[in-house]
Order: C-alpha cells, then structure tokens, then sequence
DNA sequence: GCCAAAGAATTGTCAGACTTTTAAATGTCT
DNA sequence: AGACATTTAAAAGTCTGACAATTCTTTGGC
C-alpha cells in the first residue's frame, strides 16, 4: 500500500483510495483492524491529521467504524444494507434533484423496476408484507391527511410491495428508485378525487398480491403509472399557465 | 446550521451532516461556495482541522469539490450521474462481497431488473446500442479470451442493453445491478461450451432488441438468467465435492 | 493597452500538545 | 482463589500555530 508524494493531488485522497482498494480487494476483510492513526502516518510518512482525514472520508461510506480507548482503533466495517440503503437513498434524491430528471424519466425508471418485483412478490408475499399495505391503504383514505403524509405513505405502500419479493438485493436497488421520487411526488397536490383513483388501485395492486396475481399486479401498476404521469402533466400545466399567461 | 458541543458523537461528523442536510433540503445549491475554512471553525466553534475533516467527509460523497487558492473554497458539487454511478458500484459490489448473499439471490436481482429494460430498450435502441451489443458478442467468440475479459465484455453487453432503454434513471439503477455481480460471476470458469450457449442467448437478444421484439428479450433473458444459475451451481457442486469428499 | 510582478486569500500539510475514552493489567480485600 | 476497585497505557478526538502551495486580483511598468 503504496502513495506518490509528488502526486498533485489531496495525500489524504490518495491514502483512503490505497485502503479502499486494499478493502475491495479482499486484502483487508470485516473486523479486521487497520494500524493506529500515528503508525500510518508514519507508514505513509505524512501528519496524523494528513491521515485522520482520509480515515473520514471513508468513514463517510460506512468502510470502516472507529472506536476510542485502548485497543480501539479503525476496523473495516460491514457494509449493512441499511448503511447502503441510506447511502443510496441520499444519493438518488440528490441526483434528480439537481439534474433537472423529468419526472416522466424517474417515474418510467420507478415503475419499470417495480414491476420487476411483481412476480416474484406475488409469489411469496408474506401475511406480513400484505397487512402493511393494507394498513398504508387505510391510512391514505384518512380524512384530513397532507399532502405529505400521502406521499410518505404511498412510499411505504410501494415498499412492502418491494419487500414482499424476499429478495434483499432487489429491495436495495429498489430503495432509490421509489424513495428518491418522493420529493418530486410531493410536488403534486392531490385532489380528492385523485386520492380515491390511487387508492382503488393500490387495493387492486394489494388484492392481486393476495391472489398470487402476478400479471394483474402488473397490469395495475402500469395503470398507476399513467394515472401519475397524466397527474403530473396537469399539475405542470397549471404551473405553466400561471407563470406564463399568454 | 448549528451543531451541539454536548454532542458524543464526532464534531466532524455533526457538521458535515449539518452541512449535508443544508444540500439535501436545497438551502445550498449547486455551485453555492461554502465559508472558507476559517469561518466555518469560527461558526462552529471548532478548530480549522476538525473543519477539514467535516469537508473531507463530504468530499467524499462528491457532495463538494474544493479548489485552492484565492477566491477558492469548497463549492456544492453538481452531482454527475458518472460519479453516482461509481459509487453505487462500489457500494453494491461490497454489500455482496460482505454479506454472503447467495449467487441466486444476487441473479435473481439482476436479471428481474433487466427484463424490466427490455420493452423499453426494443423500443428506443439506436444503431449505436445495437452495434456496441455485436461487437463485444464478437469479442465473446474470440479464442484465447481470459475469463475475465470474457465476464467484462458481458456486462459490456447488457450495459448496452440496459443503455439501450434511453433513461439515465434506469441505467443508474442497473449499474449496480449488473456490475456488482462480476466478481461473482468471476468465480465461475466458463468452458468453451458453456460460452458457445451464452453467446448465442446473447445473439438472440441482438437480434431482438434490432427487431424491437421486447418479449422476445425477455424469454431470452429469462433462458440466459436459468443457464447461468445452472452453471453457477454445478461450480459450486463441484468445488463442495472437492472440499468435502464423502 | 498589454504584460509581468506583487499581493492577498485560501486550501494543503505539518508538528506538537492536551483531553477523553476505553480496555487491559495490576493490586487489594474477602 | 475469586471478585472488585484502581491504576495505567493506548488510542482517537481536538486544539493551536505555523508554513507551503496555489491561484486569482490588482498594481506597476513599458
């Protein structure tokens, strides 16, 4: 694990790529505890501080955990899927928000995948995973509900439909997909009309996973995309008509 | 933005996700230049390293870029859908690497979330898609090729495919999807039949994507996802023979 | 008016010190 | 001997102050 002093770039860039890649490559493995700070600033023949910030940067990705005390030091993390989950929540949300997405490229992208899901949650939904659709349903027909808590319990609704296809990896993935939108849907004002649309689908979505549907779980979820793209539109329209009244 | 000096947890740590949450809800915006160092240690209270080590922490989520130099600074980072994807990268081929998930697990993953490109990419592919797609099945062919060149030329193969679809969202997503899995992939040895059977599935999803036959895609992508699990066990069969000769 | 040199702002790096936390080692009492 | 309290040492966390490197602006000279 080497660096190169004359490197123009950040010495402390350069130390946490050396240990991120002695780290992907299987060289240094979970529990496995890196040398104290003041031992790889020697090793590295830089300032302790030079090394504390590149101890933070992979921090920062959940590489690695540090601990205080005697016999503390840095040791190489566990990736959790929780870790990753919120990495990659943050992460999309950012990406759409300042990349100017349309909402019709993230809402394609968001139901494509979950419609991924759809056999397989059909197949093996859990009790579980359908009561809390259920119980999400039920809270989106709740009189007096924002806009907000609508959106957030839409994103949950989705999310037990993920989850029910007992496939970690794919919730993972999934995560970005239908959380990172939430901002963009709270944009939308539902009316309360529309509100009854989405839930009738929803029941239709939770009721085809109950009957091992696959195909119709599909089928719904095709409708639901449309409903809120068609929905988007108005809202947009309406947005472009008050700035611009020509 | 205010931090708690009371606070256990890291100065450093409390900042930089002060500062992460001033991005996220859009109080900073791309391009916005950050208080030099000296000011921010003076509004927080704290030392210009424990500063550092806050920026460093971002710099690391690309959330910010600094420059050097007068009129420099840390500036919020537009983040680019190539840096995203790299990360994700990185995040999901150690969240496999980590967490034992199974082989079919992560299969199962991936190629549910292809098969979500398909009808999307029969639709919109471009004659750049389809000729990238040739190439590397060409290349596929070619005697001599390493298992790893032969494992890099098929992900080259589906990025193109996923690309195919047009929406960045989708080939974002999939990028960790599909890259993840290499080094498990890297685990299998493909014999010269084996890769005769995997290059003609991906002819067949070729001339798919040129004929815009999207179901055809997908009956070729769900055969090609059977075949490699079938492959992937009889490796794993063999090595536990090896391993264990009852 | 243009080019070069000086100046100022800002990050990058270093050295050394002090504080806090934590676990192991040691000592003491029953 | 075993259980509990005390000491000790290792390590991260933080601070101060300094200097080097870089880069933009401004000024001065021609």
């Amino acid at each position: 694990m080497k660096i190169d002093p004359d490197n123009p770039a950040d010495l402390s860039a350069q130390i946490a790529t050396a240990i991120r890649d002695a780290i992907v490559s299987g060289a240094l493995i979970v529990g496995d505890r890196l040398p104290s700070e003041a031992e790889l600033a020697e090793q590295f023949a830089v300032s302790r501080p030079t090394v504390r910030e590149a101890l933070k940067r992979l921090a920062a990705q959940s590489l690695i955990r540090t601990q205080r005390g005697a016999f503390g030091g840095a040791f190489i993390n566990r990736l959790s899927y929780a870790d990753a989950h919120a990495q990659q929540i943050t992460t999309s949300t950012l990406l759409l928000g300042m990349n100017d997405t349309s909402f019709d490229t993230a809402c394609e992208a968001r139901f494509a995948m979950e419609r991924a899901c759809a056999m397989l949650s059909a197949t093996r939904r859990s009790p579980d995973h359908l009561a809390t659709m259920r119980a999400e349903i039920t809270r989106q027909g709740q009189p007096g509900l924002t806009d907000e808590s609508f959106c957030a319990s839409d994103v949950a609704f989705h999310r037990a439909l993920v989850d029910a296809a007992g496939n970690p990896v794919l919730s993972y993935q999934l995560a970005g997909a239908v959380e990172a939108m939430q901002p963009l849907m709270n944009m939308i004002t539902f009316s309360a009309r529309s509100r009854d649309a989405i839930i009738a689908l929803h029941a239709r979505i939770a009721d085809a996973t109950e009957g091992h549907d696959g195909p119709e779980i599909i089928a719904a979820l095709e409708e639901l995309e449309r409903y809120t793209r068609q929905l988007a539109q108005s809202v947009f329209d309406a947005r472009a008509a008050r700035t611009d009244p020509a």
